[in-house]
DNA sequence: AAGTGTGAATCACTTCACAGCC
DNA sequence: GGCTGTGAAGTGATTCACACTT
């Protein structure tokens, strides 16, 4: 049953939505219109309609959306409306700021474990690190256990750029089809693989680029 | 001199482009193909002629490129061939893992200060906390002093969703007009100011919506 | 022969504008 | 009267395919 081809665009924004609906339901907020949504999130109101109509009609013509309605349609459509365990690699600083950040749990992602090389988190702390409550650092090799144990689908990679490709090849390896990349390099994958870049350095170049574009 | 508009995934794949050259041309690389920088980031050829075509000629047809012009005039463009002096405010696990993140000045980037609310990681420490050699963390009412003597252009923000609103404004208010956001909320900001956020759980979604649609 | 540079064609996404319903 | 849903139009980005240069 496949649809058909949703833009990558309205998945993002979708997500947008969903934070959105989710505080604007409890705020106890009864019904919404396109146009407050679209205030809400910086988008214009005909684009959020159109985003919606790709999936159904969810609202009353000449009333609006149920807000909670809404947001059970929209958390279902990104599948947050069921938990999802993540791991992430690498126990820098990176990984454990992800690790003990509070938002993630939040949309229902929880980080059930961190991984790093054997030699370095690990056998530096006496036996058994841990990055805060009940989370341990787990060396490398215990990854395809827990992957396979917990379930998991995703992973996020937090290690440095040499080490990303050996990383991704290794989680694939255990089953994981979708990983969220931070190392500053481009992974090759196979098709079936998902893979999702967030590069700090890339954003800031496009930052200084339009500066440069401006003075001249 | 507006050359004319160039589209924005173009200036995300130049970033992807300077990156892989810079490499190439330490390597000491003479020549290189179009497919060759292609293969490199993910891309086909004819893209990376595209992207570069808007800017100039830089190759030698039948050739290729010479990786050390094109790396500079790449970077050129990007305007990473000058140092760029940033702030991060937020002194969380995030921001301290970005400010004690190398890759940054290798970009030509480099964090001159971690700000915080004053009486958070401030007020804890005894006197004057420093996440690492030399990067004091300021309190919050510095940031238009530092700011403005060190002429700061860009800001990222690493605070959570709550005050994110209003550490945008403050950056906004000293002179701060290209920020990455990595709070997970849409900031409202005057026209003439850049907003990048980075928002891992929008990433997440992404992935868990296409999972979601996979398995239908 | 090999690889660039680029108009033209295609594909993708957004915006418009209005019929349809409450 | 007000707001949704959506084809149609418009805009933007990618891909094609080939003339051009070394």
């Amino acid at each position: 049953m496949k649809v058909l081809k949703i833009p990558e665009p309205t998945v993002v924004r979708l997500s947008l939505y969903s934070r959105f609906l989710n505080q604007a339901n409890d705020k106890g907020m009864d019904i919404i219109s396109s146009d407050e949504i679209g205030v809400a999130v910086g988008i214009p109101s005909a684009q959020v309609r159109k985003d919606l109509s790709y999936f159904g009609e969810f609202g009353i013509r000449g009333v609006g959306y149920r807000v909670k309605d809404l947001c059970e349609q929209v958390d279902k459509l990104l599948c947050v409306n069921q938990p999802w365990p993540v791991v992430i690699i690498g126990a820098g600083h990176l990984g454990k700021a992800m690790a003990t950040y509070k938002g993630l749990l939040d949309r229902g992602f929880e980080v059930v474990a961190l991984f790093d090389t054997d030699s370095d988190a690990i056998a530096s702390s006496a036996s058994s690190e841990e990055v805060s409550d009940n989370l341990p650092i787990y060396p490398l090799r215990e990854l395809e256990r827990v992957v396979q144990e917990k379930k998991i689908k995703m992973g996020i990679i937090a290690v440095p750029a040499e080490s990303a490709q050996s990383i991704a090849e290794a989680l694939i390896q255990t089953g994981v089809a979708s990983i969220i990349n931070f190392a500053p390099v481009v992974l090759n994958v196979p098709e079936h693989v998902e893979i999702r870049n967030i590069d700090l350095t890339v954003n800031l170049e496009v930052l200084s680029f339009n500066l440069g574009m401006r003075s001249s």
